[in-house]
DNA sequence: GAATCAACCCAAACCGCTTTGGATACGGCA
DNA sequence: TGCCGTATCCAAAGCGGTTTGGGTTGATTC
């Protein structure tokens, strides 16, 4: 059943039909409630590939998801971050498009999703320093949003992050509070824009107190099971080891944990964990009480946050650029405790 | 640069131009050439609305994410599928649409990208026993293909799909033949397809050694840490506990193995663990050697497969429904050892 | 030399919707 | 009574491709 036939099933135009369905006033109330009618009775829903055509809009916003192609990693969190974002689609009909593309391609994709209509905008995900995709973006004229941003880009920009630097400096003061003074930072790969501002925030925290911050403290990797236990054990067998971690994240946090108990420590006792929980659907940080003191904040309602920022930019171009900065909480949970004497 | 202003340009029809692209052998050879070259220097791309609307076809496949309105799940092993699915899509010139919606809207969100045109096939996620999606894509003639496969079932449908029963049957086996007896199931939601056939799995091979199932021993949950970890701690704790455990996901592992290391056990020594190990990317059971005895397939590699095994559906409608049964293999890891006396 | 055929190219219809630019009818106003 | 504004509706022209159904040309066949 397309617009025509019913049209033709009303005695209308399809000019008419078409202004009933989509509420324009030069139409009288009854007959739309007429053509309402037959539309649900007749099961008719418009042809999204018409619409496109006519309108000229594509209703559908593309995730270019990069796979790394020397560590062939799907970031866990994206799972996450999309399903919030997907909630946002949904509820404004707008289609999801994701495009999983080797990492040197991605600027080819972003190119042919603006030239090829595809999409009407984009979010931009794992922005690094300086991450070129963004020149790249305002220049072709695709409206985007960033999870996240780029330090040392100058273009203005839409963005929507998390203040990690906040959260870890945060973070780092409560385990300076505690009397801890060998704190260990399990960070992701530095080359990350997050990374390297939870990295400023740990940093800015023991420069407050006067601490000097000690490389051998400090690790940068994948955030993943396998990591955080190899960097915790390693620093744990070496002399002088710490008595805290801050983990960047849950699937570290797992790993650190593992160290710690297997050097026959306690969490919370002997030594004390925070890490950064991204609220993960499937890796909560405990029931009701958290397992892990932590530093929390929700990437899938990121996911929502930012979608709906970028459906704002596309329905209001020339609007300028959004900026929107999330504060994470400080979760005490059950792995932090004053520094052993 | 549309396909209009690069035939004016040419001094040739728009029909030419777009056979020339299109590779039609009614044009001279020297003409497309020409074509070719215009196409590339002035960085024409068609516009895939129209070539939607023109074609009839979407040019995309949906994934519809279904999240369960009751514990708000992201299934993780989603990402790893989608990557897998959407590196074919990418090399096919495909589009990935993804829906996330609440379970309740499913239904409906089939019904609608079929009535609306969005797209030219499905693949559908995480299949439960009878699952009413199969005959209600078959009604409304949408191709699809499923990643498992619904027990129950009475229509033909194309599905891919693990042998999961005959994966942990041989675990079990497996576990069997070092002597243990007291073997643990921790399964996930005995509601989805592949957790009835894994414990069928379990099941049988006990059966034949005539050896009387524990429900005490069968346990069926989210595959989460915590999960794992609470099942693994109650088992352990009761009267006459297992010496081994199957656990269905690498996750709900984490969870287990947490639980025998806080009992002061050693994996491998006093208890065995072998784990279903999907091979997600964020989470590698060990670098080279496994730390997990586990059963192995990729789930990434399942999305490539089942994605083209859909595009060969779409391609070639009326071929009848098609079949794929991946093994698992069982590789040995660090978690198994013989029953202790 | 006329008929035939292959090779090559084009005009125009079409996909299903939106949108522009009227047309028609009716009531109110001067 | 005649003009005008308002309320309704419609015909037709896009949107940017693909595809159908010819034309034209030059070589081949008889």
């Amino acid at each position: 059943m397309n617009l025509k036939e019913l049209a033709t099933k009303l005695g209308l135009s399809p000019t008419t039909v078409s202004r009933a369905l989509n509420g324009y006033p030069e139409v009288n109330e009854a007959t739309r409630a007429r053509v309402m009618a037959a539309a649900t009775r007749h099961n008719y829903s418009p042809n999204t590939r018409a619409i496109r055509l006519a309108t000229g809009r594509a209703l559908a916003v593309g995730h270019v998801i990069p796979i790394a192609t020397r560590h062939e990693i799907v970031n866990p969190i994206f799972a996450d971050f999309i399903a919030g974002a997907g909630e946002t689609y949904s509820r404004s009909g707008y289609d999801m498009l994701l495009s999983v593309v080797s990492d040197d391609d991605e600027d080819r994709t972003y190119r042919l999703l603006k030239s090829r209509g595809s999409v009407d905008g984009v979010i931009v995900h794992a922005p690094r320093m300086n991450d070129p995709r963004i020149a790249m973006l305002n220049e072709i004229g695709l409206p985007f949003v960033v999870h996240g941003r780029a330090t040392g880009s100058t273009a203005a920009y839409s963005w929507l992050d998390v203040n990690n630097r906040r959260a870890f400096l945060r973070a780092t003061e409560f385990l300076l509070d505690l009397g801890h003074t060998r704190i260990a930072l399990v960070n992701g790969l530095e080359f990350m824009d997050f990374a390297i501002r939870r990295r400023n925030g740990y940093l800015e925290a023991l420069a407050a107190r006067g601490m000097t911050p000690d490389s051998k403290l400090m690790f940068s990797d994948e955030m993943t099971e396998v990591a955080g236990y190899g960097a915790a054990r390693a620093m744990l067998a070496a002399p002088n080891p710490p008595t805290a971690f801050l983990v960047a994240s849950m699937i570290s946090g797992l790993g650190v944990r593992r160290a710690v108990e297997g050097a026959g420590m306690t969490l919370g006792r002997d030594i004390s964990v925070i890490i950064h929980d991204d609220e993960l659907s499937y890796m909560r940080n405990g029931d009701d009480v958290p397992i892990f003191t932590a530093t929390r904040s929700s990437v899938r309602e990121a996911g929502r946050l930012a979608a709906e920022m970028l459906l704002d930019i596309i329905a209001n171009p020339g609007s300028g650029p959004k900026e929107r900065l999330l504060e994470a909480e400080l979760i005490i949970g059950q792995s932090t405790g004053p520094a052993p004497k």
